[in-house]
RNA sequence: GCGGGGGUGGCGAAAUGGCAGACGCAGCGGCCUUAAAAGCCGCGGACCGGGAACGGUCGUGCGGGUUCGAGUCCCGCCCCCCGCACCA
């Protein structure tokens, strides 16, 4: 044989194992009635959001929650867990149609080729994927379960046409749901979108508000995502009032939170869209009125929602009745106003103005001259506020004092005195008792818009009939996407299936004529269940058995972005509810613990005015960066990578020069994974030597192929201060694996290769097998190589998990820090866990030159860390 | 405006109220080499004592406080990021 350089070569050894893993199927996971499956082994689930295939490929975003989550995949296979770790595609959706009409593909090719890309990719990077389980939302095996789920909101009445004004989007040519639309504007393209009344298929999910909301409080996720979920859902409790309209039949209703304001309401406001407006309005009025609700209606969101703008408003010349004034008391006549400020789609879409207790009101009516009737009676230090208050000529926000004359003359009501929560019941039952009025709970969330005017979705399993809607029967699922070859959005707001003529003109199972429904279901349909099919993906007869979902759910850990806070989260949790209500599912809750990543940035360089310098223009000239034409100095920042500025790393590229191991170990050293980094090209070799450091440790530079270092040949004792240094790394790792600190666990991996390399031939075979074991979740290809090398037991995936003995992370002797007055002055050494006595003399003697002349007053002694002198 | 999270060397970052800056990058010095790369060993917050050893002072956005001791806890302020934003 002859020696040869056996350096560290990721290009030859990754695809191995990548192979080996495939080949033997190493990542499969066991479903409860497979033969090897064992129902005493703990399960764990761990998902990643999966991804929408771009035609852009992967971006280094991608991998970083995704090695995150394999990391604890293999650490908990390793801890004895059958391990549920899958992938699949996002594949239905605008952007690949966008993609395809720009390049005129058919979505279905453009997305199977992304698809191709991204696997091909995300199999280079070494994911202990179980392959096996792999679908995209697009193939009729998946959709037509996505079909059949919505069968099964229809049938409990939470799927419904509605005709309401919903957020069209001419330049996408489609309905978007309010969680894709920001400010006016499209999340995706930022288009403008506005208003329109179209028919749409919506989902009640305002039905299981109140539970979205209540079992949030058992969920492992961050408080930040739990309160945005919280804000997105927005409950609040007050009243519904009715009033009384001069003149008119009609009763008017609003909502308020604060209904023991009610002495304070001196106007009211309705939403120019409201229903009762035109009723109401008198002739005088008419016009001014009229002139109002069509600039409104003119106004984008943006204009009527986002500017800190001032209140306009219109007088209907109609006035309301205060319930708790006598009939003919002047104090309870009231005018009604429209403004813009109050939106028709929340609460009553009509408001009590209480210009007193609320700042918007209080600016309204000082702006058009509408009396302030005081209702506090504050007594605070602040005399000037208080008289002020008292007076109306101050709104007041906090909770403060009723005025004497909250009261009404039978003595039913009487404020004064009472704490804001009593004054609210007290007026509630008053309104009950009255009939005028009850307690109620609204919230911020709407219903779902469910579906969109374009090609690539699941269509609806919906007939329409001279009867009406008719569901297609289970047996006749899915319903398929006709081929079409011009797919593109007609400019109407009707969907391109409209020109599949044969498609959309069919029959019913009894033979009638039906025509298909043409909208098709929005991108987050797929997504919403995709975690329960990866339990049982191939099941013929189920969306998933109830023995798979139960074994595997919740999810244990899922990992993503923030950017699906409020829409994915949401809805995935809504349909859990459903299925568990129809007994599909057990749990209520799908993902239990739930871990956002935060952003990869990249540095970028800004001029004087603070204007990005793309990259391809930049140059480093001495030891900083100036502009490739004008030479001028420009300053370090960072932004999100762009194709614009030119700092987009491609992960393709750093496996061709690093390898996987290596940009698997970068993503997660960069810092803490929740948050937002820059990638820094110049620190990814460093984590590139620390591998080619532990490869060394067991492979010589020269030698016989496939050979490690003479003395890992054979077992023998290893020495006893690498042992040490091994168990506090055993112990760190592990530690650092089970709260996500991947950085710091690296960071004790290397301390520890630096130390060994040091004494590299004091080093047995057992010892550095075990730290191959520590490094097999982030390096899982070198680890697996050097294991081989190493004569290791069968395939590393599966080796238990080395343990620490906690004896051996003392030390017989410890340093300690010597203080007077909280400065380090001297050092000592003492046995570890010296009795105190003797600590403070060694530390008495050390410190003798600071404590001279001194009278010590104080000594602290912190055992094992330092020992702190109070001395005057 | 409201809610949440932050601000630590030249850069990314560590640090149960107990020696701030572990680990990595960039930088500097040395070994090896004809030389370079790679590798290995070491230094590395700032300032002062003319340089080293050594010693001193200051230092975790700013100002106060609690404590023997504060990056960490409390109060006030400044700045940055994220979310919500006329939701009654």
């Amino acid at each position: 044989m002859t020696e040869q350089k056996q350096t560290y070569d990721p290009a030859t050894i990754e695809p191995k194992w990548q192979r080996f893993w495939a080949e033997n199927k190493v990542f499969r996971a066991k479903n409860p009635g497979d033969a090897d499956f064992d129902p005493e082994q703990p399960k764990f689930y761990a998902l990643d959001m999966f991804p929408y295939p771009s035609a852009a490929g992967l971006h280094v975003g991608h991998p970083e929650g995704y090695t995150a989550t394999d990391i604890v995949s293999r650490y908990k296979r390793a801890t004895g867990h059958n391990v549920l770790h899958p992938m699949g595609w996002d594949a239905f959706g605008l952007p690949a149609e966008q993609y395809a009409i720009q390049t005129n593909t058919h979505p279905a090719k453009a997305t199977a080729r992304n698809i191709e890309t991204f696997r091909r990719q995300l199999q280079t990077l070494g994911f202990s994927y179980d392959w096996e389980r792999e679908f995209g939302t697009c193939d009729p095996d998946y959709f037509k379960w996505t079909q059949w789920i919505f069968k099964v909101l229809h049938q409990r009445g939470l799927a419904y046409e509605s005709d309401a004004p919903v957020w069209w989007c001419e330049a996408l040519g489609t309905v978007l749901a309010n969680d894709e639309v920001i400010n006016g504007r499209s999340e995706r393209g930022d288009h403008p979108c506005e208003r329109r009344p179209l028919r749409q298929w919506m989902l009640k999910i305002t039905a299981y508000a109140e539970r979205l909301l209540q079992d949030l409080d058992g969920l492992d996720w961050s408080e930040s995502l739990k309160t945005m979920q919280r804000e997105w859902i927005g409950r609040s409790e007050g009243a519904e009032i009715e009033f009384d309209v001069d003149g008119h039949d009609a009763r008017l209703r609003v909502f308020t939170t604060r209904p023991d304001t009610l002495f304070g309401a001196s106007f009211m406001v309705l939403a120019p869209e409201h229903e009762l407006v035109d009723a109401i309005t008198t002739s005088e009025q008419r016009q001014a009125v009229a002139d109002y609700v069509k600039a409104a209606a003119a106004k984008s969101e943006l204009e009527r929602t986002d500017l800190a703008k001032d209140k306009s408003g219109v007088f209907t010349g109609a006035y309301a009745h205060n319930p708790l004034f006598a009939e003919g008391d002047p104090k309870g006549r009231i005018p009604i106003w429209i403004a813009d400020y109050v939106i028709v789609s929340y609460g009553t879409g009509a408001i009590m103005a209480v210009p007193a207790g609320d700042e918007r009101d209080f600016e309204f009516a000082r702006k058009f001259g509408i009396a302030i009737p005081g209702i506090f009676a504050p007594v605070t230090e602040d005399k000037e506020r208080d008289a002020r208050i008292a007076a109306g000529e101050q709104c007041c926000t906090d909770e403060a004092p009723y005025a004497e004359h909250c009261r009404t003359p039978d003595g039913r009501i009487a404020l004064a005195g009472m704490t804001q929560a009593d004054a609210k019941r007290t007026v509630i039952d008053w309104l009950v008792a009255e009939g005028r009025g009850e307690a109620k709970v609204t919230y911020k969330l709407r219903d779902w818009l469910f579906s969109r005017q374009r090609y690539w979705g699941e269509p609806f399993p919906v007939l329409h009939t001279v009867d009406g809607v008719e569901l297609v029967a289970d047996e006749d699922l899915p319903v398929t996407l006709p081929d079409m070859q011009d797919f593109k959005p007609g400019g109407q707001p009707e969907s391109p299936l409209i020109r599949a003529t044969d498609w959309v003109e069919t029959t019913d199972r009894q033979g009638r004529p039906a025509k298909r429904e043409i909208n098709t279901m929005p991108g987050a349909a797929g997504s919403s269940w995709y975690f329960l099919r990866f339990c049982d993906p191939h099941n013929q007869d189920e969306f998933c058995s109830k023995a798979a979902s139960d074994y595997w759910l919740p999810v244990d850990l899922y990992v993503g972005g923030t950017e699906h806070a409020v829409g994915h989260l949401l809805y995935s949790r809504f349909w859990t509810k459903v299925l568990h209500d129809a007994g599909h599912v057990s749990v209520v809750e799908p993902f239990h613990k739930l871990y956002n990543q935060g952003m990869i940035q990249a540095f970028a360089y800004q001029d004087s005015r603070g204007a990005i310098v793309p990259v391809a223009q930049t140059r480093i000239e001495g030891d900083g960066v100036v502009h490739a034409e004008t030479g001028e100095k420009l300053t370090q920042t960072v932004t999100k990578m762009s194709k614009r500025y030119g700092n987009v790393v491609n992960p393709d590229d750093v496996v061709r020069e690093y390898g996987a191991d290596t940009l698997r170990l970068y993503e997660m050293y960069m810092g803490p994974l929740a948050d937002a980094k820059p990638w820094n090209p110049k620190d990814v070799p460093g984590v590139h030597r620390f591998l080619q450091r532990a490869w060394r440790l067991c492979v010589p530079e020269f030698a016989e192929k496939g050979t490690v270092h003479a003395w890992l040949r054979a077992d023998r004792a290893g020495d006893v201060e690498i042992e040490k240094r091994l168990h506090r790394t055993i112990h760190k790792v592990t530690g650092d694996i089970e709260r996500m600190a991947f950085n710091t666990a690296i960071a004790a991996m290397m301390i520890f290769v630096n130390e060994a390399t040091k004494a590299i031939d004091k080093l047995s075979r057992d010892q550095v097998l075990r730290f191959v074991q520590l490094l097999n979740p982030f390096a899982p290809h070198l680890s697996e190589e050097l294991w081989q090398r190493l004569g290791g037991e069968g395939s590393l995936s599966y080796a238990p998990w080395p343990t620490w003995d906690e004896a051996m992370l003392v030390d017989d002797e410890v340093e300690l820090a010597v203080q007077v007055l909280g400065k380090v002055r001297a050092r000592v050494r003492v046995a570890n866990n010296a009795p105190k006595d003797e600590v403070l003399a060694a530390a008495r003697a050390a410190a003798a030159k600071w404590l001279a002349g001194k009278r010590v007053v104080k000594e602290v002694v912190v055992p094992n860390k330092l020992v702190n002198f109070v001395a005057k």
